[in-house]
DNA sequence: TTCCTTGCTATTAATACTGTAGCAAAAGTA
DNA sequence: TACTTTTGCTACAGTATTAATAGCAAGGAA
């Protein structure tokens, strides 16, 4: 109750992460390059305007960047993107369950 | 909703993690058991709502379940946290980028 | 020049979340 | 037993976030 939780770097983390769209931005950008439109296209069509609040997101914190082939992941980001590889096995492991939902 | 992509299960996990408090409610619990009382407490207070809303989410993919002296993470849930670690680690090492944010 | 594509912004409507109050059931206390 | 807490919520109104749609300016190709 004393502690400043919300200062620790994994709360920060958390917060941005637990915004809708941010995780699976993240995923679709796994492989390779994706310009705007395409993005939003692999991400179910969400609105430009939340895209672009995530883009710019995930660009201050340096886990992705714009370069002139599209949005893609940092060296940062593709280190997160790794550990996402863990959920990935764990969805496909409880497949049955997730798809009860 | 029922036959493209976001039917695949890590999308379906996805969307779920994607809710905002849902990370953070499942990296509260990785140490034992609360009341949703306490839960609410150290999730910063989030509204009441939300947290039902939340805890019945990871209820019906048994990533938590209810008992006696709390909610607390499933086999399956503890799994996921374990993940979750990892995310930790990156944020620790990334601490100077998080804290400009 | 005209036509695309791209990366957005603007606007309004719909949805989600917050903040607060409070209630019913269970558990603890005297 | 009766009283007091604690617990797990629900109700509701206000605020914030997101969706849906339209469209625009810049750059490149034809």
């Amino acid at each position: 109750m004393s502690e400043n939780k919300s200062a620790r770097p994994i709360m920060v983390l958390l917060d941005i992460l637990g915004k809708r769209w941010t995780l699976r931005i993240m995923w679709e950008l796994r492989n390779g390059p994706f310009t705007f439109r395409a993005l939003q296209e692999s991400c179910d069509m969400l609105s430009p305007t939340t895209l672009n609040n995530r883009l710019n997101d995930l660009k201050k914190l340096e886990i992705i960047d714009h370069q002139p082939d599209g949005y893609q992941l940092t060296v940062k980001g593709l280190e997160l993107a790794k550990i996402m590889i863990g959920l990935t096995k764990w969805a496909d492991k409880e497949a049955t369950l997730l798809a009860r939902s």
